[in-house]
RNA sequence: GGGGUCGUAGUUCAGUUUGGUUAGAACGCCUGCCUGUCACGUAGGAGGUCGCGAGUUCGAGCCUCGUCGGCCCCGCCA
């Protein structure tokens, strides 16, 4: 079909276009039909344009223009003119002119779509998956994926100009036994093996350390086969980055600029550096959580000092199991009804908790069902040390230190939400979380796990506990964390092969199975490993905060659904059985 | 793997508590009228597998069981 090419977008027309002949092309958004005139806004990802029909100005065009419908896809021609007064529209760019047609080209028709193509208009989140393609013609969509072009710009100028090379890893990899589950790729020439697809380019990038790049980094996607989140998906995009001849330091610095660089360039906003540092035990100790929301205080406080002595048989056996007893505030709640308390009590528990111990604080003492288990002195240094006043209600929870910890860190978050304390357009607070434990146990298997992975290096310090005590070792390893979010982690890695095999021993692999499972970065170790360490960014999370969205799936074009679904392409799905038997496999 | 919640015109929802006549509303859609609208107005009209399947019942959108799907959370996510 013929048409002429677009003189103009459809956001770009202004009065001073007045009297130009113009061609415009795009989508029908609304059609205003008033019997003698046609008004229809035209619109393209860069704005509407009003066009008029009018048969005084050419008749034929004006009985043409009858037939348009919502979401048409039309090229016209036509002349700019200014409105007349009174009916300009200011809420639109556009809003001062509109243009007269007198050729109008029906490009394509279009069924009348399931939903509004608008941003004001509800539609079930199933619905618009289904019919992605028509939920990224919305406005707000389309401002989200501009918005990470944008990072994704800002962040490969800033590599660039920091003396980092973008390097690409493969896709098709093998698989690795630690971590999150794989995603399988059969392969056809090798009958009964697999690739794995990357949870990340961990020893790649590792590798090309090894060969002397030095400073490498990709926009890379990784796949997991775990299940889903508001802010996670099988497969997400990340930032991934590696250097060479730095340290944890270095890494922070590094990091903090281009987060300060991204902050700057792609939403204006200021951010001061150097950011706040926390321990992993600091954090868990205040707030209950890896990835502290510091947008707000209520600070936990650990109470095993207070109740050392105590009678109270529940406080006792968290002191003596080397647990914790951790107290949080929660200013003027002290009337909370028992109702609202014991919906508090249901949802610790829901979580893991063996109960809520809470205690109102009036003036003349506390008030609380296990208020008779305490001495005076007890009391009063509790209330000393929340720095209570009356009309406060304290919440206590006591047991296995970290996991106790992570409750009261969700009592946290929920007390802050009831308080209405989380407020959306507060400043970013950002921080880095570190010396994470190296190490952690599971009692299903009985055996330590690395809790980053395992080429992640321990604190220099803490490496003779490796054998003695490995759940006391701290490793090199950090977060940084965005109201509350895991915004990008990263660690020190070991360069050295024996400390390396000393971590696979540790993690209980015998010398074969490390062998076969990373041989082949142990033997590039062999040849001269740099020291290097880096980071990985969750490039999706980081989206969706900076466009103010609370689901990844908000900045992602095509996402899967919360079971891991395409609900568009309808994948995944059935393969013919000669697919299959090409692949050596067979379904149970 | 577990918990919560939702599923009714094209869409968003009401109706389910207490089973009972022809399942409603708004928006959208279609047709007529309308020359300055921008949530156009106006008159009329069409449109339903109450997610699906069993069961209880004289009778099920409503009750029971199962199942499928969306969303959120726990586990999981080096």
């Amino acid at each position: 079909m013929k048409f002429n090419l677009r003189t103009h977008n459809n956001g770009e027309l202004r009065e001073s276009h007045i009297g130009q002949r113009v061609v415009l092309n795009g989508w029908v958004d609304t059609r205003r039909d008033l019997g003698g005139v046609i008004f229809v806004e035209l619109r393209d990802r860069f704005g509407f344009t009003q066009i008029v029909f009018e048969p005084s100005y050419n008749e034929q065009t004006h009985a043409e223009g009858k037939a348009l419908r919502s979401e048409y896809v039309i090229s016209v021609e036509g002349t700019v003119r200014k409105r007349p007064e009174g009916t300009e529209n200011p809420a639109f760019p556009t809003g001062m002119v509109d243009v007269l047609v007198d050729r109008l080209i029906i490009l394509n028709e279009a069924k009348t779509p399931p939903f509004a193509i608008s941003d004001n208009v509800d539609a079930s989140e199933e619905l618009r998956l289904k019919y992605r393609y028509l939920d990224l013609r919305r406005p707000k969509i389309q401002k989200n994926l501009i918005l990470r072009h944008k990072m994704y710009q800002a962040t490969r100028r800033f590599f660039d100009e920091n003396g980092f090379l973008e390097v690409e890893t493969p896709v098709l990899m093998k698989s690795t036994p630690e971590g999150a589950r794989d995603f399988l790729v059969p392969s056809r020439l090798h009958k009964g093996k697999f690739y794995a697809l990357p949870q990340s380019p961990q020893q790649y990038k590792q590798i090309l350390m090894v060969a002397g790049f030095d400073r490498y980094f990709q926009i890379v996607k990784c796949f997991r086969d775990e299940d889903l989140r508001a802010d996670r998906q099988p497969e997400f995009t990340q930032i991934d980055v590696e250097m060479s001849f730095i340290n944890q330091d270095f890494v922070f610095e590094m990091f903090e600029k281009l987060t300060k660089t991204l902050y700057k360039e792609v939403l204006g906003v200021d951010v001061q550096t150097p950011f706040l540092k926390l321990t992993y035990d600091e954090a868990m100790e205040k707030y209950g959580s890896d990835k502290p929301d510091l947008r707000f205080d209520l600070e936990m406080k650990t109470l095993n000092d207070v109740f050392g002595k105590s009678e109270f048989k529940v406080f006792k056996d968290a002191v003596e199991s080397k647990g914790v007893i951790t107290g949080l505030l929660a200013p003027g709640c002290g009337e909370y009804t028992r109702n609202q308390l014991d919906v508090l009590t249901d949802f610790v528990k829901k979580i893991g908790a063996g109960g809520l111990v809470w205690i109102r604080v009036k003036e003349d003492g506390i008030e609380a069902p296990v208020a008779k288990f305490f001495t005076d002195d007890e009391k009063k240094a509790l209330v000393e040390k929340l720095g209570a006043k009356p009309g406060d209600l304290i919440f206590i929870l006591s047991g296995k230190k970290y996991k106790t910890l992570g409750i009261m860190g969700s009592l946290r978050l929920e007390m802050a939400r009831r308080l209405d304390m989380i407020k959306d357009d507060s400043e970013p607070k950002l921080l880095w979380v570190k010396d994470f434990p190296l190490f952690e146990w599971d009692d299903d298997t009985q055996r330590y796990y690395a809790m980053h992975h395992p080429f992640t290096s321990p604190r220099t310090e803490d490496i003779l506990l490796m054998d003695t005590d490995p759940g006391e070792v701290k490793a090199q390893a950090y977060d940084l964390v965005l109201n509350g979010n895991e915004i990008a982690g990263g660690s020190i890695r070991i360069f050295d092969s024996e400390l390396q095999g000393k971590m696979f021993k540790a993690l209980g692999f015998t010398e074969e199975e490390a062998k076969e499972k990373f041989g082949f970065l142990m033997n590039a170790f062999q040849y001269g490993a740099p020291p290097h360490g880096g980071i990985a960014f969750g490039f999706d999370r980081l989206c969706m905060l900076f466009s103010g969205e609370k689901s990844i799936r908000e900045v992602i074009a095509f996402p899967k659904t919360a079971s891991a679904i395409s609900l568009m392409d309808d994948s995944p799905s059935l393969v013919d059985d000669h697919q299959l038997k090409e692949l050596h496999i067979k379904v149970r």
